[in-house]
RNA sequence: GGUCCCGUAGUUCAAUGGAUAGAAUAGAAGUUUCCUAAACUUUAGAUGCAAGUUCGAUUCUUGCCGGGAUCACCA
């Protein structure tokens, strides 16, 4: 906050007056003190040795001694050990900090920047249900997009359903032969596990022919070509092309059951979306795109008629963009999605696909030939690439049944939580809502922190059994530091103290738990510019991680009601209630509720 | 093979080129007449290997070793 560009400010005039030297203010980095030393800022003097023509040591005692004389007793002391000058702030100064962020309501969110940027995530295939990838997926768009939008962003959300392709289809050709009219209404399945449990079906049985056809002398590969049922779904994606009506209206009719089925779990994972888009609508859009950039002599034709792209001078190869039958391809398809984005939306700037890291080709070339397209927003495109979740045993894989399905996990997170709780009997008073409430509170705050805590761009492991904690560096950590402060302001509120500023100036001396919290308290929006810069949203969990330990330990050191000093208490209500709403927001960034009880 | 990513306590994660490499968990030992012990305190434990750049390297460069991804007329 302001405190850092001050001191910043003053070194910068220490320069000029000590050393005759123009040292700019962006060029000074002050990082916290480390624990074991006073103070709470230090400046690293190695490097300006050349500057003052001192050895380090001497070059910082310099500096903190002008500091300390010219701050007007914002500085009140240094120390220095070896090239390190660490300063110590007055506690007045810290006061006054935590009066400002009081005064303001919506301290972590930041003005207006008239910038608008798209997220793209989820994206699934509506041949299967969703699974533990997808949960970091969403988790971590719907998180980078509230960041944004803490940043001043306008954020659009929107995912890409591939609801075309042979993989519907053959969903929709086993449930045709072996599915005897079975419904999510008949069966009382979620809608996408039943669709899912088709495509499931359609494999085994396409197994047992290209087996039947192996031991009848088929050589395997042709087999897999030839088998009856992979010729039956190549037939039927042609009629659906054609939108022959039986097919179309079966295709419409099990896409709906999927959408319902991924409608229940989006709203369970509390995640929503501001546009829909479907590949089936821009597909076409993307041949088209790709033709206007033959004509325009981006892309050209190979003999047998097929498109490609040349991209051997950025280092990549030849890309396929239409086949020799003129039918589109992936790529083809995401060319004419974005393009249609920027039309939906021509204040775009940006946009920001989260889909995982074995994509980074994929995208690297998207980009590249929106670029030779001439679209000059394509240079602003981000693929927020993230590392594959592990399991235990290793890769998920959906053939070998080791998937982690969405809402199995979600539900397990709900039973674990209520066990937890009840047995700390923790519920007392509680209504069977609020109760309920507050299970999934906790199960998907842990479930989601977990996710979100580890940098984006890593792996991770997820242990079923042991990955979700309820103690410890996890969601219910920080939601039961939120719940403890709101318990002290309604008992602070039944007492007739009201968290106002105005005796802020008597407060007097401030404990050191206070005054390490409320730096991080003025770290707050430097974190959320931090987060929004590496699409991190990581970085927001560590923070409100570590300012729920900072308060935890005030908590434990230091009374409130107990204190004696009026001026004290008042301020340690309104201190109290400043953490809170950093810890809600913080949280809030991350998709995670807190409880006012637990 | 080319390209890219990753190797940090037993385990899961941190560390804009900065100080004695932080946490959590598991281990050991403590703290409830006091605002919620899902908390707090103490303790033990790690940078794959080898060079280089630097006052200073987990971070940058190179090589090696190990793991992964990708290089589809699949999506």
């Amino acid at each position: 906050m302001k405190l850092e560009q001050t001191l910043k400010q003053q070194i910068s005039q220490a320069f000029q007056s000590l050393f005759d030297y123009e040292l700019g203010v962006e060029k000074i980095s002050l990082q916290p003190t480390r624990k074991e030393f006073a103070g709470a800022y230090t400046l690293v003097c190695f490097s300006y040795g050349k500057i003052s023509k001192k050895s380090p040591e001497d070059t910082a005692k310099t500096i903190g001694e002008y500091l300390v004389q010219n701050t007007n007793k914002v500085v009140v002391g240094y120390n220095v050990v070896k090239g390190f000058l660490n300063l110590e702030i007055a506690d007045g100064v810290w006061i006054d900090l935590l009066k400002i962020i009081s005064n303001q309501p919506d301290y972590g969110q930041l003005p207006v920047s008239g910038k608008e940027v798209m997220v793209e995530y989820s994206s699934p295939n509506t041949n299967k249900p969703l699974h533990l990838g997808h949960l970091r997926n969403n988790f971590l768009g719907y998180s980078v997009s509230n960041i944004l939008k803490a940043c001043g962003h306008k954020v659009y959300k929107v995912q890409i359903i591939n609801d075309r392709g042979i993989h519907i289809c053959k969903s929709m050709l086993a449930w045709q032969k072996f599915g005897n009219g079975e419904t999510p209404e008949s069966s009382g399945k979620k809608g996408d596990k039943l669709v899912g449990d088709y495509y499931v079906k359609f494999d085994q049985e396409y197994k047992k022919e290209i087996a039947q056809l192996v031991e009848q002398g088929t050589p395997k590969e042709k087999a897999e070509k030839v088998a009856p049922l992979m010729l039956e779904a190549q037939e039927m994606l042609l009629k659906w092309e054609q939108k022959e009506p039986n097919v179309y209206g079966l295709w419409k009719r099990m896409n709906g059951w999927v959408y319902d089925g991924f409608d229940a779990t989006y709203t369970q994972m509390g995640v929503d979306f501001d546009k829909l888009y479907y590949e089936s609508n821009t597909y076409l859009l993307g041949k088209d795109i790709v033709e206007q950039g033959l004509d325009k002599e981006a892309f050209f034709k190979k003999e047998d008629g097929s498109v490609w792209v040349d991209l051997t001078d950025e280092g990549l190869d030849e890309k396929l963009l239409l086949r020799a039958d003129g039918t589109s391809v992936y790529m083809t398809q995401d060319i004419g999605t974005a393009i249609e984005r920027f039309k939906d939306y021509p204040k775009l700037s940006q946009q920001i696909y989260t889909v995982g890291n074995e994509q980074e080709y994929h995208f690297k070339v998207l980009f590249l030939i929106l670029k030779k397209l001439g679209y000059a927003w394509a240079e602003e495109n981000y693929h927020l690439s993230y590392g594959m979740v592990d399991l235990p045993s290793g890769k998920m894989k959906s053939r070998e049944g080791t998937v982690v399905d969405a809402d199995d996990l979600m539900k397990e997170m709900f039973d674990t939580s209520t066990a937890h709780t009840k047995e700390l009997g923790k519920i007392e008073g509680f209504s069977e809502q609020e109760a309920s409430d507050l299970y999934e509170t906790l199960g998907l705050g842990a479930l989601k922190y977990f996710l979100l805590k580890v940098d984006p761009k890593k792996r991770m492991l997820f242990d079923p059994q042991e990955s979700i904690q309820f103690h410890g560096n996890t969601g219910p950590f920080i939601q039961y530091t939120y719940a403890r402060i709101s318990a002290i302001l309604r008992k602070a509120k039944e007492l007739g103290y009201e968290p106002t500023d105005t005796h802020f100036e008597k407060t007097g001396t401030l404990e050191s738990t206070e005054q390490e919290t409320i730096y991080l308290l003025s770290e707050f929006e430097n974190k959320i510019k931090e987060a929004a810069k590496e699409y991190s949203p990581a970085i927001i969990a560590q923070y409100a991680y570590d300012l729920a330990k900072g308060y935890n330990r005030f908590y434990q050191e230091v009374s409130i009601f107990n204190e004696e000093d009026e001026y004290k208490l008042h301020f340690r209500i309104a201190f109290s209630k400043v953490v809170a709403h950093v810890i809600k927001k913080g949280m809030d960034l991350l998709g995670i509720r807190v409880p006012e009880r637990m």
